[in-house]
RNA sequence: GAUCUCGUAGCUCAGCUGGUAGAGCACAACACUUUUAAUGUUGGGGUCUUGGGUUCGAGUCCCAACGGGAUCACCA
């Protein structure tokens, strides 16, 4: 492929070329510039490495009358993001990884000998905005006193042969020709990210977060582990998966789902904490809270309940928000949310009692279904009593949770991997995080009595008889691992891109993930 | 998967009841050795997503396809 580009520029250059047909005119002008770098002896694509000793951040925030000795002579590289010519003075603004800082650059003082040609040529005339480029120089302040590099010394790093969309910003912050085209940011999330600092800073506080996590993990003697992708059996969730092939194998086989199986099969092994950030596939609908892969943090801890897991996620919450915002009250849309601990809790009945004013906690399926026919929500006899409650509970109870809270105590038909309750027949010993309006965790105690855990997989295997396509299947390993003994074990699943979209203040999931999954652009051209 | 809606220059958008496409920024040329969305003058740039249809004539009306968004269904 390397070896090709030479006669690649050729071809997209000769105009009597097919190809050219495609290429803009902004396009044509770029790749003919390559040619007159090439005739300066002015390689486009330098090799050697650029010895950068500053970031524009670093000086932005550093530089004063004080300390400009320091700034003597600094060098710095970045992408062009504005020029502006001021006949034998130019003014560019360059972006680095940390942000943008702006280059006095003067032809006397980049040229000083008798050859002109690198002002005169490279900087007035063959360089673009998207540019990389590379300076030495020293800091000063402009008249309009704007902390600024002047440049000695300028160097083409990388020809950039696409125009960037031009966003422009006044004094006042307002934002001129933003690209607000969804499928622009998302397909070409590279610009998105060069044109837009804010979506830059989203992903930034994304890895933020995610240390964060991983550091409160860690400081309490968790272990990061690795379980597999590739599954025989996709289990720990009710979800549709999707489905490949082990060509040596010959073998179908399934992007998980869900990591839980494979985790509490370590805790039978002997570790006593574990985790990973899970990468789960789900073949479903895509809307702004769904993407068909996504990121899921699982943990589970030996010798622990659903009462500690309550305590140990609402410090992790609390310190999430304090490392982010170094405060715990965050803005979500018009909601300001409150992460101070500890958090409310509420059972599920007492959750649907307060917002339909129904107690539905002695009630069978008949009396159920009467309830929901009363309150106009769509239910039939197929569902059975777990899911009619499940229902209730997220017509009308789930978006007024507003503040951090934790409902508690499920209906055991909805959760085959958790712990019956220790002192309430009928329910399991479960909670979810509700946080905005919506679930941002999913707890239990673990369910480790293997004859148990065997008929509640043979329940689902019934219900998968009966055409639900959720229902799990039976993993007779995992039953085996039980068989051998799993301590008392509490285990959590956190939504990672749903917590991201929440610190960051996002309304769609593509918005926390760098590439979300899209449609195959028709790229089809003539051959 | 269903319904609604959108697709015009590199970007943001105009384009009326159908009459051979327009602006700002960007681009090119010239001027200007501390500019601030720099400015001034001049100029170039479009298979109006694609394919059919109606019509003397389609960016505009109709049908279909492709892609995006919203709502719903499934779900986290």
């Amino acid at each position: 492929m390397y070896l090709l580009i030479p006669a690649f520029v050729f071809y997209i250059c000769n105009p009597n070329n097919k190809m050219s047909q495609h290429l803009s005119e902004q396009e044509i002008i770029r790749r003919n510039k390559l040619e007159k770098l090439n005739a300066l002896n002015i390689n486009p694509y330098p090799a050697p490495l650029y010895p950068v000793s500053q970031y524009s951040s670093d000086i932005k925030n550093n530089f004063s009358e004080a300390t400009k000795e320091h700034y003597a002579n600094v060098c710095v590289a970045g992408r062009i993001m504005s020029l502006n010519d001021k006949g034998k003075v130019f003014f560019i603004k360059v972006q680095d990884s940390k942000g943008i800082i702006q280059l006095y650059v003067r032809k006397d003082d980049v040229c000083s000998g008798e050859d002109k040609t690198l002002f005169d040529e490279l900087i007035k005339h063959l360089i673009d905005l998207g540019d990389f480029i590379g300076v030495t120089g020293f800091v000063f302040i402009t008249r309009t006193g704007e902390i600024s590099i002047h440049a000695k010394s300028f160097t083409l790093l990388a020809k950039s042969l696409k125009p960037l969309p031009v966003v422009k910003r006044d004094d006042e912050g307002n934002v001129y020709d933003e690209v607000t085209d969804p499928e622009f940011r998302y397909r070409q999330r590279y610009v998105d990210l060069i044109i837009k600092p804010d979506v830059k800073n989203v992903f930034l506080k994304r890895t933020q977060m995610v240390n964060a996590m991983r550091t409160f993990l860690n400081e309490r003697g968790a272990l990061e582990v690795d379980t597999p992708v590739l599954q025989p059996i996709p289990g720990g969730a009710a979800a549709r998966p999707f489905v490949t092939h082990h060509n040596a194998l010959d073998l179908p086989l399934y992007l998980r789902i869900a990591n839980e199986l494979y985790l509490k099969r370590l805790i039978v092994g002997g570790f006593d904490w574990v985790y990973e950030f899970s990468r789960d596939f789900r073949n479903e609908g895509m809307d702004r809270m769904h993407n068909p892969e996504f990121t899921i943090l699982e943990w589970y801890t030996a010798y622990k309940d659903y009462f500690w897991m309550m305590e140990t996620t609402e410090q992790l919450f609390e310190k999430i928000t304090l490392t982010l915002h170094d405060t715990t009250e965050i803005k979500a849309g018009e909601n300001n949310i409150s992460f101070k601990t500890p958090f409310k809790r509420i059972s599920i009945y007492d959750a649907i009692k307060e917002y339909t004013g129904f107690d539905v906690s002695e009630m069978d399926e008949t009396k159920l279904l009467d309830v929901c026919k009363q309150l106009n929500i769509e239910a039939d006899n197929t569902m059975g009593k777990g899911k009619l409650i499940d229902v209730l509970f997220s017509e009308k109870a789930e978006a007024n949770f507003i503040q951090p809270t934790f409902i508690i105590d499920y209906p055991i038909e909805m959760s085959p991997l958790t712990k019956k309750h220790r002192s309430k027949p009928g329910l399991v010993e479960r909670f979810e995080l509700m946080i905005n309006g919506k679930e941002l965790a999913n707890a239990y105690s673990e369910l480790n009595d293997p004859l148990d855990q065997r008929e509640r997989f043979e329940e689902q295997s019934r219900l998968m008889e009966r055409g639900d396509d959720e229902a799990m299947f039976i993993d007779e390993d995992f039953l085996r691992a039980l068989e051998y003994g799993m301590p008392p074990t509490s285990g959590i699943g956190i939504g990672i891109d749903r917590l991201c979209m929440l610190m960051t203040n996002q309304v769609s999931i593509q918005d926390v993930l760098l590439f979300p999954q899209m449609r195959p652009e028709n790229t089809t051209q003539e051959a």
